[in-house]
DNA sequence: ATGGTCGATAAGCACTGCTGATGGAGTGGG
DNA sequence: CCCACTCCATCAGCAGTGCTTATCGACCAT
């Protein structure tokens, strides 16, 4: 029988879920039919229940399960072998750095080398995993956190996290918005506002939700994708409102940024790096570190 | 050749390296020394690079690195199994509950059904590993965090996670010592204190070292086990300073319990199960989670 | 020298895991 | 109603894998 729960039967396994097909899998893979047939068949065995439902494809309950296990698996192996694999590799010149939009405050910008110097911008949850498979040398993560708390990041591999800046946060408000006057805001103020959701492009309200204990935060739209300009025009047309880091949403034409002042949350970047101390990225790392 | 990264030649990677032969990892394995040998040649060569020197036996750096990856790794593969073939298996009777000494506090207790339940004292860091593979249905963990702060776990599977107790921090003192007086410490009163690092049976010092930012306690004695009276015994006894949950602080002769004032931080326990909703696991879950 | 231990390597072999072919079940069209 | 088509399961066959046994060279202690 084939052995146990292999990463092989398991990629196979997601791609059969994925395209609900064992034909279209086994053509992807480069297997024939009969061999992802026989995958699934010796994973279910292993396992002793059964994944999937034939006709149509679908995931059983314990296939589901099996599904939410397989992803951080298959990452976790990649990183390592990624991870490993980086120590034998010849360093490479030129620097990949993966970051969130609003990630990159003036602090990180004035840090960069001159040249040889790759962005990559991506969604907030892939950046721990562009990191730890070796796509990127390192990564600029943020979000809501109360002051000098961490961030809580999916851990795919054992990578160094550092925090390099936090700053206030604020409210965007198009400019003739009732609230745009104030000094400051409490979140109670803005208990019926409406709120443009744009989790890679701004603050995602899911973290100002979990870092308050959850109130309803009512989302007018929801905007998919990393571009902040976007956002801010959105919100300059009175889509609804944007939670930004301040630098990113002071002098936004057609908006006022107003400075949330309870709760006490600041907008924290930390830094993501894999183990080495030397090289490109060690030393980039080092620049980007506040001076201590 | 044999095919990448796959479980069993890590597995006999992390049983070479933790044996320091060949010979032994083979013996231990059922294997020949010539299997063995060309398991790790397969993966030195999968990864490009040697992992571990021959005579003697060790990991270089990249062994090193790779050992960091395939604990967490095949921690994970086998909570992955087990899950998947929890839904499957009838429904067990009999419970287990794994729990660090200190969780053990009176609401849990009382909330415990009178028969049927197997307790499993375990290290802190063991507990969400067994909860994951299914060695314990449910898993009880405490620690130092700010109030209404989550802990830091570290993720090996997509467990449930919930507070059930929040709890005042005590400084156990021996009864003759100059701060027993006090009605409550602040940490700075602390500063040159004695402690008794007992990880597993009181309240780690390193959780006190990371929510403070790290001031340097200085630790007279180290104690690796999980009897809570043997650490209250050595503190009686002047070997050093005590961190303990307020109720399992009080009452302990020869010492007196005095406040942690500040920094603010709670004895937080939380309450840790996988998925499933039905049986016997999810009902005393749902009896030790607080009103609400 | 020499016996003993350790890991690397070669040769051989059983069996795994693939392919290709065939069968049964469901589905849509004429 | 039947036929053609698609899909997955199953079977037989075969190449290649990964194991074992056997041997070798290196190192160590006696």
């Amino acid at each position: 029988m084939l052995c146990g729960m292999d990463p092989h039967l398991l990629r196979t396994y997601v791609a059969v879920a994925r395209l609900a097909s064992f034909s279209e899998a086994a053509r992807e893979l480069g297997y024939t039919q009969s061999a992802v047939s026989q995958h699934i068949a010796a994973l279910e065995q292993d396992l002793g229940a059964p994944l999937l439902t034939r006709r149509p494809v679908a995931p059983t309950a314990a296939g589901e399960r099996l599904l939410e296990h397989t992803g951080p698996l298959l990452l976790r192996l990649d990183a390592a072998r990624a991870d490993v694999a980086r120590i034998a590799a010849a360093p490479r010149y030129g620097l990949t750095l993966a970051t969130t939009p609003t990630a990159l405050g003036p602090a990180v910008l004035g840090a960069l080398p001159p040249a040889g110097v790759t962005l990559r911008v991506l969604p907030r949850t892939e950046i721990p995993a562009a990191v730890a498979t070796g796509t990127a040398d390192l990564g600029l993560v943020d979000g809501l956190a109360a002051p000098s708390d961490p961030l809580r990041l999916t851990d795919v591999a054992p990578l160094t996290t550092r925090g390099i800046a936090e700053e206030p946060v604020s409210v965007l408000l198009p400019a003739g918005h009732p609230l745009a006057g104030r000094p400051g805001l409490r979140l109670g103020d803005l208990r019926d506002a409406r709120w443009v959701d744009a989790p890679d492009a701004a603050l995602p309200l899911a973290q100002l939700r979990a870092a308050t204990g959850g109130g309803a935060f009512r989302a007018a739209l929801r905007y998919e994708g990393t571009d902040v300009r976007t956002v801010t025009a959105l919100t300059a047309a009175g889509h609804g409102l944007t939670l930004l880091p301040r630098p990113a949403a002071t002098g936004v034409p057609g908006t006022v940024a107003v400075p949330l002042t309870a709760p006490r949350l600041v907008h924290r970047t930390e830094l993501l790096h894999g183990g080495g101390t030397g090289g490109a990225a060690a030393d980039l790392a080092r620049r980007l570190l506040p001076a201590d």
